[in-house]
RNA sequence: GCGACUGUAGCUCAGUUGGUUAGAGUGCCAGGUUGUGGCCCUGGAGGUCGUGGGUUCGAUCCCCAUCAGCCGCCCCA
């Protein structure tokens, strides 16, 4: 093999290999058509990015000690000698378009969608790939946690809308900046007469990233961590209040939820509201999709004092779980209405088989015909393999009539046309 | 970046305790059967057994390395 796609990424097919239907375009087409509608539904406008931007922007924005910055990302220096970055996330971007273009003035709520293309340098797995597709919203412009709510019932309702029922949400506040450094220091005196029995990553983390501490899937220091203290209780009056708000919004909205404790974002950037969609069919990779309040980052970004929130999904942790869960997505009909079978003197029918395909197609049918084989059964057969609703048989004798044969596939009853007249007869098929 | 496991036909997989010519199903091609098929029958093409090295009279099989996949950790979507 000479060439083969870089190291955990993939190829999505017209034809889904076997074992994974996820790699279908035909089910990536509806679920980017699903998020569209829900996007639509609820007010929020299509914005497209560059797939790169100054490697500045991500360094400052997501924050220099995250893995992600510090040995996850695809940087190299272009010719012009600018250091630039495949972007690794969707909201920094988006921040920056805002700014440029001065969105944030015309629009004091100011309410996107995109979906794009991600990457990360990282070892691959289950739903985790190189380069990954995110849908995500954000929205600038207001802290109203019943804004916080729309975003978590957009994604739930894109969820439902697709059939997916095992989600759970998880919903946690990371309070302020200087209200995290009140909880990192009592969380750091809780941890640290046991320092020594929490293992290696719970040590790092310890002095790295407390807050990551609560993240760990390490049964010991979950045990140990048990009765940690909780961010919930170190927020400060507005953000607690605001986390009040979300819950009661949740409720009144009929979602159900819990309160994950532990839950902490990623990235340097978020404030007050953290949540995540969690799945039960993907494994270790279970986070479906997540997001959060980032009420600092338009400011850190130099687009002044601009709250916002945002949500983002990974595509294919969502085709992935869909699979898993067996649900068979309504793919559109990508079948021809109708298949032309030539027989006999290729001189005289093949021509007139060429200009009945162009008038079908100029009238909007679907239609194809058999470029390859020239016996019957074969060029049937192939038909029947596209799921072709009509053949149209073409011999020497009909050319010299100027008629046809039509025959439905299922009913298998034919009966002879004039050629003029087919395209007019297949379009009575072709809505319904 | 760390640790398991797996790489045999286009696809799904057998198999070889190291032995001459590596199999099945399915798909593809041809014929049976130049104009009414989807079934069936017969035949064919398709593999450097992931790649490179080592051990051996002999390696697809054992050993080492490497590449890729997959799973867990890390991180995250």
């Amino acid at each position: 093999m000479k060439y083969t796609a870089p190291p955990y990424t993939y190829d999505v097919l017209p034809f889904p290999p076997v074992k994974e239907a996820w790699l279908h375009t035909a089910r990536w087409r509806y679920v980017e058509n699903v998020f569209r509608e829900v996007c639509r539904k609820y007010g929020y406008r299509e914005i497209r990015t560059p797939i790169l931007e100054q490697t500045e922007l991500f360094t400052r924005s997501i924050g220099e000690a995250t893995d992600i910055v510090s040995k996850e990302m695809f940087t190299f220096t272009d010719r012009g000698d600018r250091s630039l970055t495949l972007k690794p996330e969707g909201t920094a971007p988006v921040v920056r378009a805002c700014i440029e273009r001065k969105l944030f003035a015309e629009h004091p709520l100011l309410k996107l969608y995109y979906i794009g293309q991600n990457f990360r340098y990282e070892r691959g797995q289950r739903g985790r790939y190189r380069q990954h597709q995110q849908l995500g919203v954000e929205v600038f412009g207001a802290v109203d946690p019943a804004l916080d709510a729309e975003v978590i019932l957009l994604a739930m309702d894109f969820y439902r809308e697709l059939g997916v029922i095992d989600q759970e949400l998880h919903i946690n506040s990371v309070g302020t900046p200087e209200s995290r450094v009140t909880f990192k220091q009592a969380l750091k005196d809780y941890a640290r007469p046991f320092l020594a029995e929490l293992s290696g990553e719970g040590q790092g983390r310890f002095e790295m990233n407390p807050l990551r501490m609560l993240d760990t899937k390490n049964e010991n220091d979950l045990r140990l961590l048990a009765d940690a203290p909780r961010l919930v209780d170190f927020l400060d009056p507005e953000s607690a209040e605001h986390f009040e708000k979300l819950q009661s919004y949740l409720t009144s909205a009929g979602v159900p939820y819990v309160v994950d404790h532990r839950l902490v974002r990623g990235f340097d950037y978020y404030t007050k509201t953290a949540f995540e969609i969690v799945g039960n069919s993907l494994g270790s990779q279970n986070a479906l999709g997540g997001g959060g309040r980032y009420d600092g980052l338009v400011d850190e970004c130099g687009g002044g004092h601009v709250p916002g929130i945002g949500f983002g999904l990974g595509m294919e942790r969502c085709l992935i779980t869909l699979d898993a869960l067996g649900i068979d997505l309504p793919t559109a009909d990508e079948r021809p209405l109708a298949f032309i079978i030539t027989l006999g003197d290729e001189n005289l029918v093949r021509p007139i088989a060429v200009k009945l395909l162009t008038k079908l197609r100029a009238a909007g049918i679907s239609c194809d015909m058999d470029y390859k084989s020239r016996k019957f059964g074969h060029q049937a057969k192939r038909a029947d393999d596209l799921g072709a609703r009509f053949t149209l048989i073409l011999g020497d004798e009909e050319a010299q009539r100027g008629v046809i044969q039509l025959r439905d596939q299922s009913s298998k009853e034919q009966r002879e046309i004039a050629i003029d007249l087919a395209a007019a007869e297949l379009v009575l098929f072709s809505h319904g």
